[in-house]
DNA sequence: AAAATACTCTACCAATGGGTTGACTATTGA
DNA sequence: TCAATAGTCAACCCATTGGTAGAGTATTTT
């Protein structure tokens, strides 16, 4: 919701491991080490990208044991779709007026500025 | 579509000046000078911005004498929306399974184990 | 008690990102 | 024609990022 979240959600999501890594928390709940399975990198270098998905809200942490049991955060999500959703009908709608203004003859535009 | 876009566009959106820049593309066309007034920073770090943004697929510019101007192109978002919408509801039915397993009598939300 | 496991934390490194300045190109305007 | 305007490009600076390796901390396991 504030823009410092949003900032954190999308760059979170920007990186292909992290979109991977929630892709397969999102069939359940995994131990850093499930987690790392699928990758050429250190276990290390998982726990630092469960570090930023977790200050972006998108997942969570919680020790059990020696072990740590990660999981998803779906709410986490809203705002970026939210922001998306937002955006996306906003644009459309300002590109479409653009064309009925093409079309239409002149009207005053909205001057940017 | 590819991860590689989805990679870009996520980027791009992850700043505040460029998510702003958005905002006011948004309300219409703008040259470069227009896009770079609002912001504390110099016409080139807008056009580094726009770059970033047109690299994504989020913007076109568009030579026009010696100004660009610059337009918006909402459909980029696609990819990204559908992204985020199609794992939230994933994530959601997931989480729903998750809760279904441990025990469908009390629903109280959160609290997990 | 000792060894192995599952992480995290702390350097460290190379690459990238956002920003600057200054030179350069292209188009207007005087 | 000459100067101002609009923008890009290239070089550079510094902070951040994604990765590594290695030490350190709990927790099992033997």
């Amino acid at each position: 919701m504030v823009e410092h979240d949003l900032n954190r959600v999308f760059h979170a999501l920007g990186d292909p491991t992290r979109r991977a890594i929630l892709d397969r928390l999102a069939k359940g709940e995994a131990t850093v080490s499930d987690l790392s399975e699928p990758f050429p990198i250190s276990l290390a270098a998982i726990s630092k990208h469960l570090g930023v998905l977790e200050r972006a809200g998108l997942v969570s942490r919680e020790s059990r044991g020696r072990e740590r049991l990660c999981r998803i955060n779906p709410a986490a999500l809203d705002d970026a779709r939210n922001w998306l959703e937002f955006h996306q009908k906003f644009w459309a709608a300002s590109l479409d007026s653009l064309e009925a203004l093409v079309g239409n003859s002149t009207r005053d535009s909205g001057e940017s500025r």
